[in-house]
DNA sequence: TTTATTCTGGACCGAATTAGTACCAATTCC
DNA sequence: GGAATTGGTACTAATTCGGTCCAGAATAAA
């Protein structure tokens, strides 16, 4: 159905949890009970968020993680790509070097890239501090209206 | 990893060749075997595709699919809405009405929407045309660089 | 130096989703 | 009436995903 996968709303929370506690360290289990996620699934989530160099983690008695960067210079896209791997909207793309199985008769045949293109810059448009702003961000009141739908 | 599902490749296939053979009816026996995918997985397809109104049906003897509209006026949110189901960039959204199991907590709980509507308003923008121009629409030579990356 | 704490990386299993197929009913033309 | 075609449903196999666990490495404190 197009939607991203559950590790990667958790990253999210996780990430803006993590936005919430500044710059200092949180430890995965604290991240676990302030947000409510199984503390394993923490850990795998910021395992792969630490990989991909959106948190920084530090070893040891007095560890954790901590945001790499500011929420604003991080974008929903690079989430995305660090929990769930590049976004590709098509199985076509990925396996055409190996050899489209209707590679001959496929008169698509990497013309999803323009889709993938335009989504990809979708997705980087938006940032993490966009994202959680009328949470936690900003005090101005949000507008009812704005809250569903 | 945020692709779409397989069916909604076939399905965009099988709307060009659709295109491809103008508006008139061709079935799905004809459809398959023009593009190599599996018949009863054509028939799926259409049979989706139908239920949106995108292509038209005719039963009986001399029954087949037709393009319902040019493929200028059908977009790519469209089409995948039609066999993947509407585009839902998260799962918080979806069982939220029920109620999210760390919905205290969750700091996000609707935030998506934002990143929804523009992965939506991305695809709609996107035409059926636009995607399958450079294989069988537009006879001009398309640039070597377009076609990787 | 020892110990406690924390991240790292990998493997593993159960559950959910998906792809693909098959079957029968309904419809239409010859 | 018979043949051809779509419509709908059910089913199975395969793949993927979510979630958990464990042993190892790194770090800081005692």
């Amino acid at each position: 159905m197009l939607k991203l996968s559950r590790l990667t709303d958790y990253g999210v929370v996780v990430l803006s949890q993590l936005a919430q506690d500044g710059m200092e360290a949180s430890t995965a289990a604290e991240l676990s009970s302030a947000t409510g996620v199984p503390a394993p699934t923490v850990s795998k989530v910021l395992k792969l968020l630490a990989h991909s160099g959106l948190v920084l983690s530090q070893r040891g008695a007095t560890g954790g993680y901590a945001l790499a960067r500011s929420p604003v210079c991080i974008s929903v896209g690079e989430v995305i790509a660090a929990i769930d791997g590049p976004v590709w909207l098509t199985a076509c793309v990925e396996v055409a070097v190996g050899g489209c199985k209707v590679e001959t008769t496929c008169p698509i045949h990497g013309r999803w890239d323009k889709v993938n293109r335009a989504v990809r810059r979708t997705l980087d448009e938006i940032t993490l501090a966009e994202l959680i702003a009328p949470a936690s961000f900003v005090h101005a009141p949000a507008p009812a209206a704005a809250l569903q739908a």
